[in-house]
DNA sequence: TTGAAAGCGCTAACAG
DNA sequence: CTGTTAGCGCTTTCAA
């Protein structure tokens, strides 16, 4: 299996003619792109896209940066990337950080050492130092935020109206009845949970509902003790009639706990989550929540990646509108 | 950011040094090497990975081909593999095929002109014809399967033992005092749903109980009909009282529709499923199952290859024992 | 312990 | 439309 140079000399034609056939650019004459093409599939060639990528500079990868694959919102965003780059015949790199800043900067070192032509991420919850990030953007490496962005200007990025989604969905328990509404909330370091209580907040002033918000961002690392607490606020507030949680998650556990309590959804209390995970419709009843169109969140981030590439354009942030899914966890039976 | 050879002329010693220097291999003084990476430091150097892979024929890139990343079950291998190979210093390409045979050739070959060092790769459900992958499997690059394997003699693989996780997952329903017990098998095509109903049938046999098999693989494409034909199923035969589904999506389907149908689980029906999903503890009741152990499947996996890496070992097959998951679809109340 | 030199496989001027 | 030529940035003999 030789590379250009074996067909260049089994057709007798130069080395660039092959490599213009190749790259099917340059303009060559029918007859030579045949007998060019025919060597190629007889020897069974394949392109050096490392030496390609060396002498041109562009290497046809694209990095991927997420703070963890085995994530259902994480992994159909990437579904989402991998589809419309594929298609373009970029490959994909992918690497997790796990939440972490410094793992977030070695996998960024490393796709700059691989002559990444793009980079597509989104940054971990962890991560207050800007200065490795802003020197790519300064870079003339081409790169794209989704989901969570850093608090720099000037950036590309697809992102979800996080305060819009939390919003709704808190409308949506006070158009389905509900006076006395709860907001479980994330850890109000991240930028995406604040915004959905402060769209929470907005949603229950508007309407002059009685409202109450509870940080409880632990539930993976301690759910015991975060289950307690819940129970104890439910107790003390006997009057709840609504809840939002931050994530479907979450919404999930609180199912199980109103359940426990002998407190029927929707009947007593409504729930919503945030997020629609795959597993939100299986649940009994299922789970109301909001719609993120990650996959379209992916592939947004990878078209305007791609338009950065071809031309470096204005920094552009995009704000997806989140969507209502109404499921029987909301139902009003009175209706 | 200029290259090696800046930092040549800056420190005054030649290429080569500064070459021995970055791959700490050969005998450097400790003064030129201070040198050397004072001056990296100084001008802010990254090594030119394409450049090095080219001339040295190791990429430091393994490719991982999946049938889909936004599955949790190959989010999860992924997972397991991302750690190991980036402990070792390598990055992963990710590709999905879509279940599709031709996807999954083209992938390879995008693989084999990146120069991957090495392949991961679980082939499609649709994939018969592996002459592509034979060839693979003859060439230099290492190739390690994982969870599905093409029927090939000496490859190098890490699966799953399907057959006995169907087989315990049977016993613990007869243990729980099931007598009439129904399977509802996946895609015969597919050789671990076959294994799983066969490790279903022999358990059921070894057991003397009465048992029923039923294909049902369409969930996904046509959940009516098959829901349909699913309550059709339960209506005829009113004394089954243990249901073992090939899969935890389908599992939950069927816990909907017993609800439905006003069977108590685990009273009156108990159910099992298949792959601990994420969201099998979530349910209500909570789902039992059989664990796959796919993160550790990934990590295994990624050592194997990386330990061909190093050299040429003889082909190995790995399998995993399968484990049971006790919730409460099988609890016996009687007990 | 270090240096000189060749070249990995391909692309991109430039000249014809 | 085609060929010549000069490298991309690095590794790796071979010699010193």
């Amino acid at each position: 299996m030789g590379g250009i140079k074996e067909i260049a000399k089994m057709t007798g034609v130069s080395l660039a003619t092959v490599s213009r056939v190749f790259n099917n650019s340059a303009l060559v004459s029918p007859k030579t792109r045949e007998k060019v093409l025919k060597a190629a599939k007889d020897i069974d060639y394949r392109p050096n896209v490392m030496a390609a990528a060396l002498r041109s500079g562009k290497s046809k990868i694209i990095g991927v940066i997420v703070p963890e694959v085995n994530n259902s919102f994480f992994s159909d965003i990437i579904n989402g990337i991998e589809g419309v780059v594929s298609d373009s015949g970029f490959n994909i790199i992918i690497s997790q950080t796990h939440e972490k800043q410094e793992r977030e900067n070695a996998a960024l070192n490393s796709l700059l050492e691989l002559n990444v032509d793009g980079i597509l991420m989104s940054i971990s919850k962890e991560t207050k130092d800007y200065t490795q990030i802003q020197k790519i953007i300064d870079s003339k490496t081409p790169i794209v935020f989704f989901d969570r962005r850093p608090t720099l200007d000037a950036i590309n990025a697809v992102l979800l109206n996080n305060y819009l989604g939390a919003y709704i969905a808190t409308e949506h328990l006070i158009d389905m009845d509900c006076e006395n509404i709860l907001h479980i909330a994330g850890n109000p370091d991240v930028s995406i949970f604040e915004e959905r209580k402060k769209g929470f907040v907005a949603a229950a002033q508007k309407h002059r509902v009685q409202y109450l918000v509870n940080h409880l961002p632990n539930i993976k690392s301690n759910p015991e003790e975060d289950l307690n607490s819940l129970k104890d606020i439910l107790k003390k507030h006997p009057n709840i009639d609504g809840i939002f949680a931050y994530g479907d998650e979450m919404a999930i556990h609180l199912l199980n706990l109103l359940n426990t309590l002998k407190i029927e959804v929707p009947k007593q209390v409504k729930l919503i989550g945030f997020g629609n995970a795959n597993f939100s419709a299986l649940t009994q009843p299922s789970l109301s929540s909001i719609d993120q169109e990650s996959s379209l969140m992916g592939e947004l981030s990878a078209n305007l990646l791609l338009q950065n590439l071809k031309r470096k354009t204005k920094p552009t942030a995009k704000v997806l509108s989140p969507k209502l899914i109404r499921r029987e966890s909301t139902k009003n039976l009175d209706q």
